[in-house]
DNA sequence: ATGGTAAACTAACGACGTTAGAGTTTCAAG
DNA sequence: CTTGAAACTCTAACGTCGTTAGTTTACCAT
């Protein structure tokens, strides 16, 4: 009975990638399934509902299969690369992402592949799931970034486009900031992410450890 | 002669704090200066620009004062917290920083700050640079959800009374999680974000000594 | 055939960002 | 004191947006 709501939801989706989620409008929605706009209020209550339905198709396939043999790091990693992946998949798909805040089948099963493996490396109740939450601020961030002013991105190219005006700006006052430029514009970004995930990780070993 | 633009801000942010950032509109905030809202666009070609203006200020007290005297680990997380105590001082104000990707004299004194000590701590420009943005993503999540969703808010007192609920939804299928209820729930929430940086931190102490 | 439910429609409201173009204030130079 | 430019504000309007109210169609089991 559903049905048509998960079609509006993909068909959303798909829009998505074509308009952003600036261009994203009901109309425009409700044009591209040949429908009026006002109809789609019988799907949803309103756009924030229809927004909520959409994020949380997207990551409907994460953590839903994790390799029970790798160690529980590999296990984290796995789940964070899979959500990177999910919100990446999709043009301003963390936005959409980051502007809900719904508590789904979904996002429990992320938030225990998440916490269980960290459970059994020896962590406790609360430092599992205060690190849950660093690791997805992690990687939410990590993938806003790359989809907005990231490496790849639009904004980034311009922006590498004025790396003069950038080094001019930094020189003499910011001398770090200058002499890192080359590994700020770096766009080598699955090695970034690696890189902050590492941090994190780490971090997490050495805490089991202390504790 | 950028006073008035200056003044325009500062409206802004306070009508920010008053209405949050759905509510603040050209309209509105021309009316609590006593002006048309089109004159506005004599100070901003669009309201983005206004936004970016407002999100440069917010970060302007950053990084200014960092005692010289702390540890490089200490430095790093005195930036962290003047960066989550400004992006907190004013409703919705991560949102309104996350939108903007302006790269402004305090974007650069910020990154300085960060960059610095861990070059002096024994990072590489890379491991360096790239940990300043994990450490901002990390910032940026933190405020996100407490502004948002986090413990304190209103979104958070709504699922603290339907704890039941979110039990029920957890109970048998997701074993980790319902157990971590307590520490998910917990209200700490300083605690809460020293305990993220510390990962970020003694992660990257691990990583500097292994390089 | 009929009645009900699910889904679509038309029409409109108020609010939004933004633009065009004309008026006003300010103030230093002639 | 006049003038002229720059800084600033105004009125009026355009197109778009999310959303609501009330009506009408399509389908399907009784």
């Amino acid at each position: 009975m559903k049905i048509q709501r998960e079609a509006v939801v993909a068909k959303a989706l798909d829009l998505l990638d074509e308009v952003g989620i600036e261009g994203l409008t009901m109309r425009r929605l409700a044009d591209a399934m040949g429908i009026k706009a006002a109809s789609l209020y019988w799907h949803f209550s309103n756009k924030q509902a229809l927004l909520d339905g959409m994020a949380d198709v997207l990551i409907e396939d994460v953590a839903r299969t994790i390799d029970a043999d790798a160690s529980w790091e590999g296990q984290l990693r796995q789940v964070a690369a899979q959500m990177r992946a999910a919100l990446s998949a999709r043009r301003d798909g963390v936005r959409v992402f980051g502007g809900t805040y719904v508590i789904s089948e979904n996002v429990f099963r992320v938030a225990e592949a998440l916490i269980g493996p960290m459970r059994s490396a020896g962590a406790s109740e609360k430092l599992a799931s205060w690190s849950a939450f660093t690791l997805l601020y992690y990687v939410l961030g990590f993938v806003m970034e790359a989809q907005g002013a990231g490496p790849g991105s639009a904004a980034m190219h311009a922006l590498s486009d004025r790396r003069a005006d950038f080094a001019a700006q930094a020189a003499g006052r910011y001398p770090h900031v200058l002499a890192s430029m080359d590994a700020i514009f770096d766009t080598q970004i699955d090695a970034r992410f690696d890189a902050g995930l590492d941090l994190i990780i780490i971090g997490l070993h050495a805490k089991i450890k202390t504790s």
